[in-house]
DNA sequence: TCTTGACCTGAAGTAGCTTTAGATCGGTAT
DNA sequence: ATACCGATCTAAAGCTACTTCAGGTCAAGA
């Protein structure tokens, strides 16, 4: 498939992928005759799983780490596993984080209701 | 209090309390005589809420505007609680965001472990 | 008095994109 | 044929939100 359709079903901008592309954080896409990528369903999936990274804060950097692992092929799914097993506590975290900064924004507003109130 | 407790307090870098006073995000810090940033319960309460906001992704300018309102005193108590009662909502959709991405990484991790069974 | 440590400032550097400028290519309308 | 259009391409500049750095001030203790 083409940049565009591959942005849309990973939720990637296109300048994105390429950017990605450009900083080995995803294999270097196959071109067709045109010279335009074409992204295959392997690709997009690799795509959507750094997508879901990205948006759970792992860095570029470990990105590109975890990266290089991808492309070394089978014999580094463990470490790989290590990889994921360390990201998904990490993520917990943040959403413990979340759930903190929700109760202070909670608070806030219990405070705003009451200037409110008094105001009439 | 001085700034490296407001910093610890608040969990900002004391850099980013400094950037943030600059940017027009918090008011002005009261200097003592010796010229060094003095700072209140109020202010480091407001910084805290910051610190909630920015952990939650609003934008800089976002944070500025309610900075403003937040400086105009009680009269804009209910603007201010309508932009967070609009930044909980971005809250709980990024919580059910995080929900989807933790989601993908089990599966991943599914996959990594019939892989490692697979291979012995 | 000298040093240490916490603070100060303005400026430069960094991460992670996003936008821009300018070029190419394949397909359709004239 | 050719003119135009939209999608793609690249390299480079721009942007947001910090973070680090270089160089300076000041108060307190040895």
């Amino acid at each position: 498939m083409r940049i565009a359709e591959a942005a849309e079903l990973t939720g990637l901008n296109i300048s994105t992928i390429r950017f990605y592309e450009k900083s080995g954080l995803c294999p270097v896409i196959k071109r067709g005759s045109d010279g335009n990528r074409q992204f295959s369903v392997t690709d997009t999936d690799w795509l959507l799983l750094l997508a879901s990274l990205r948006a759970t804060r792992m860095s570029l950097a470990n990105m590109r780490t975890f990266a290089a692992l991808y492309a070394s092929g089978d014999k580094t799914v463990s470490q790989r596993k290590f990889a994921l097993v360390k990201h998904r506590q990490s993520l917990e975290d943040r959403q413990a984080e979340l759930d903190r900064c929700r109760a202070i924004l909670d608070r806030k507003l219990k405070i705003y209701d009451q200037i409110l109130e008094n105001q009439g």
